[in-house]
DNA sequence: AAGGGCACCAACCGCCTGTAA
DNA sequence: ATTACAGGCGGTTGGTGCCCT
């Protein structure tokens, strides 16, 4: 069906009558949904302010778009950001700055709209705690020489230990997501598929007896962006710039670590105490590399 | 149990760009 | 060349639910 939006010529007179009406903003019903999921199945997208019209919906074309692209469109992925996808942003925020759109070109089914949510919410939340802006080369040297590398160390642990759980050649599907104790739920609202972390946390995933998810969220084993990384000990990621993650080539995780003795040093230094490691970005052994890169103040 | 604070995320806003007339 | 409109983008806001006191 290749029929557009801008075959329908709306009624003039129900045009001229609409004009006068205000157009509904707010949260979506899910009768609306239906009707901009129905009138796209039938005509396709685009001409979003005909679209609105001639679906029936008392909308913006804006609103009826971004509603369509951020969250009914089919291929929408859902959940929890993966390990992968949080080094794949943190990696493209580095080169594109706050290019979101840009970025979520790099991550499948994930909207500019999330992943800018979640750079907000966890990467800026993350700066702000540690007193220093989210755009100073402090942070973002932090980021590049401590953060990055310790999601690679995570999610060499993680694919380490799924590996041993799965068959070989099954690492990167939804069904063998489902073989390493994820669920996939139904999504109750429009019966896309929507996929859960039932149980896998980074906790679970760390190295070290002090580590904890860098963001607090439940993550993923395996996903869809395994593609990106080799299993080796040398990233390789589907990006037309080879370099881009330069920084975090060497997966062994010792030059990063810079021979501290991390779980030692925690153990050993009150100031530590004071961190919250169970729900920052960085846990206790990380601010105190911190403290000692930067010379942060607390 | 209540309410205050916080995190998350869907949705809106305003500006910019591209394109067709 | 100009103008109007549609679409795209980044920034911001507001609602909701969860957690803590």
């Amino acid at each position: 069906m290749d029929v557009k939006a801008r075959d329908c010529v709306p009624n003039v007179q129900q045009s001229s009558e609409e004009d006068h009406m205000e157009l509904k903003r707010g949260p979506w019903t899910v009768e609306e949904d239906f009707k901009l999921i129905d009138y796209i199945a039938t005509h396709g997208e685009g001409r979003w302010n005909s679209l609105a019209r001639c679906a029936g919906l008392n909308r913006s074309g804006k609103s009826c778009r971004l509603r369509w692209l951020n969250y009914l469109r089919p291929d929408v992925r859902r959940g929890n950001i993966t390990l992968q996808e949080q080094l794949l942003i943190l990696e493209l925020h580095s080169r594109w700055g706050n290019r979101w759109s840009k970025i979520a070109q790099h991550l499948p089914g994930r909207t500019d709209n999330e992943i800018k949510n979640y750079w907000r919410t966890r990467v800026q939340k993350q700066a702000k705690q540690l007193k220093c802006d989210v755009n100073s080369k402090q942070f973002k040297d932090t980021m590049r020489y401590l953060w990055m590398p310790r999601l690679v160390e995570r999610i060499q642990a993680a694919t380490a230990a799924s590996t041993t759980a799965v068959t070989a050649a099954s690492t990167t599907t939804l069904t063998s997501v489902v073989g390493t104790g994820q669920t996939v739920s139904g999504d109750d609202r429009l019966g896309g598929a929507q996929v859960t972390s039932s149980s896998y946390t980074l906790e679970n995933s760390s190295t070290t007896a002090a580590s904890s998810d860098s963001f607090g969220t439940q993550v993923s084993p395996v996903s869809d962006f395994t593609d990106y990384y080799s299993s080796s000990n040398n990233i390789s990621i589907n990006n037309p710039n080879p370099n881009c993650l330069e920084a975090t080539q060497d997966l062994s995780g010792n030059y990063y670590n810079h021979g501290l003795d991390f779980q030692s040093l925690e153990q050993n230094n009150p100031w530590l105490d004071t961190i919250d490691a169970s729900n920052n970005l960085f846990n206790a052994e990380d601010f105190y590399f911190l403290q000692q890169q930067f010379n942060f103040t607390m």
